[in-house]
DNA sequence: CATGAATGAGCATTCATTCAT
DNA sequence: GATGAATGAATGCTCATTCAT
């Protein structure tokens, strides 16, 4: 009796407790894995960072595959809730896309911003980067929209499957390449995608002067 | 003077065991690390691919990222070679891009074939997917091409940087994709990345019919 | 509060079991060391005589020299404890002597004992024959005890060094040799010892009968 | 035949060439010994430091341990060779001391000289040190010599094997004590042990003026 | 639920030794 | 007899994971 009522009184508590352990670990996941690198992360390491006991880890996590697979999701989840807003608001294909990138290359940005900071040199994008379920999700998001905005276009689109791996890769590498120039443009790596991919290298060559 | 025959002789045999040890080495790793993932993948387990022995390993490298490293570097090589002929052969911006990409979709689905047909789901471009210093130069090679090519053209690339990157970007996204269709369309990838980049994703959009 | 308690009941136990793994690895090391050398032992051989894991061993040292030093700084201390009590009543240079090699020859014998029943061919004191910083300390300590004692019987020591270096040499031979016979005579070690340090050769040598 | 004529030819090189090459690996041995140890040293270290090869050692010896014990012997021979000419010219038992004393710290000296210049803490004694046969060879020869000249005296020493220990106890100690000193003053060391043994500390300890 | 010591499988690596050349 | 690559047993050590407290 009096040990249940404890457990009652305490279960908002320890639900906190529970959520707040948890969180410390993917905390201190997140550091870790951008210090060394997941693959020569240990459990150890991570629970390291924490004020928590080994077997503690165990009570949230399997393994620390897991723990990474929930912070890349959790990346993931953040970029598409950001990429659900832009959907609402999308009218044309160049609208959608400058919308897209500009999410993107910003969330990349700032992903990597506090990491970069810290002399991180693993950081580069722990969750976006990996080919997950959740990935091939955006993917598919992602050709639905390309081709729901060309319906509305009234266009057809010749191959959504290789235009949104297209759109991917501008986005991958040219996002990549603006982080490592000072000061980061995302503006410019925006403005710099969309027309690639709306018109391609011809419009961003200009005929030179004799 | 029959000893320093002989001498060679042997040498001669030695020499051969060990450059095939070497290579038994090198092709075990590349098996393995397809198979589990070079992370994952352990000395123990590239040796037992092997009929070496455990020690032998030490006598050719120093270790398994020496390995990865060697095999990367291989593989990157072999890329670079094509992309040789391909800028021989290059005269337009066109031309060259859909060689180019001819050259990297081509490699890609030479190289993954074996590896896919053994059921190894790492596969996926040891050589050209790591960032190493010589990817870099690869990038860089690219990125003369372009500057070259457009200089021919009496053209002045905007920005030959983020040009490369997309350019980069496309391949992979694109290349990966194509790898996962079946069959294996490599001629239409070329044509659709080529145009994409050429002309923008309007030229690849129809218009619907009523 | 219960919590605490139980938690106190708890730790109790385990510092418990702790300081027992610990001694239960120094009493094996001791051994194992005895039967087959410091240098030839290894990590496992200690854990072998032991039932823990060998895992285990490194949540206590670090490696084999740590017990190693472990166990002589233990066996250096066990004989300073002795010589404080000598200094304490040492009155004369040759009380103090006497005293001194008793304490020695004693403490030599006692650890030996149990060692030698054993058949250890490598018994012989661990503690005391290595070349620590403990040691010099010990070495220190009789040097000061030899110029007090000097002192206060209005002398002046030529040499404290040498003859600090003399004593200590004549002990662990003489020591050694003294365990070598049976049965072991320590009073008669002590006498011989004092009486060649006090009075040289001279006095032990008997003029012959014709 | 031809064979047999060339075998006799070089007979006399071949031998010479062993010869050689047995003390190429000797002296390796030495240094690596001095330089990191003898315990710490392999036979890959010893084998290093020649122009041989690995399996050459194996012609040799068959393992560091003989090695080890040849060097050993050979100090100790070396040793010996000189002690040999002390009793030969040995008069009293203090002359006898004297040169005997005199022998073993010259020998000492010399021995660590050419190791301390090169910096090998290691150095101290390979050849003395070790409790070999050759070592209690040693032990009994000196108390023979000690039985010997206290004959010839007319005296009878009361325990010969104690007398000889401590003698060797003051060398050795006295001995390292000595080499710790700059200038090393092998003279004073001889005068020191031969008094101590001779005469006690009586004589070493003068009246302290008032 | 938290704790943290124990576990023991597993890994990288070294090394003495062998042996085909 | 010399060579030096191959061998594979052995070692130190780490680490994920368990479980008594």
């Amino acid at each position: 009796m009096d040990a249940r009522v404890e457990q009652e009184e305490l279960s908002g508590k320890r639900a906190r407790a529970k959520a707040a352990n948890r969180q410390a670990i993917l905390e201190a996941a997140r550091q870790v894995f951008a210090r060394m690198g997941a693959d020569a992360a240990t459990v150890r390491d991570i629970i390291r960072e924490t004020d928590l006991a080994a077997g503690t880890f165990y009570n949230y996590f399997r393994s620390k595959e897991e723990v990474f697979e929930a912070l890349a999701n959790e990346g993931v989840q953040r970029f598409r809730s950001r990429l659900a807003s832009v959907r609402a608001r999308a009218t044309s294909l160049e609208a959608y896309l400058k919308a897209a990138y500009s999410a993107y290359f910003e969330f990349l940005n700032e992903e990597n911003e506090e990491a970069i900071e810290r002399g991180a040199p693993h950081a580069a994008m722990i969750g976006v980067r990996v080919d997950t379920p959740e990935m091939h999700a955006v993917f598919e998001e992602i050709r639905a929209d390309f081709e729901h905005v060309a319906q509305s276009s009234g266009l057809s689109l010749s191959d959504s499957g290789f235009l949104t791996a297209a759109a991917i890769g501008i986005a991958r590498e040219v996002g990549d390449h603006m982080l490592r120039r000072r000061p980061v443009d995302t503006a410019g790596a925006v403005e710099f995608a969309t027309q690639l991919f709306m018109n391609g290298a011809g419009t961003l060559a200009t005929t030179r002067k004799k």
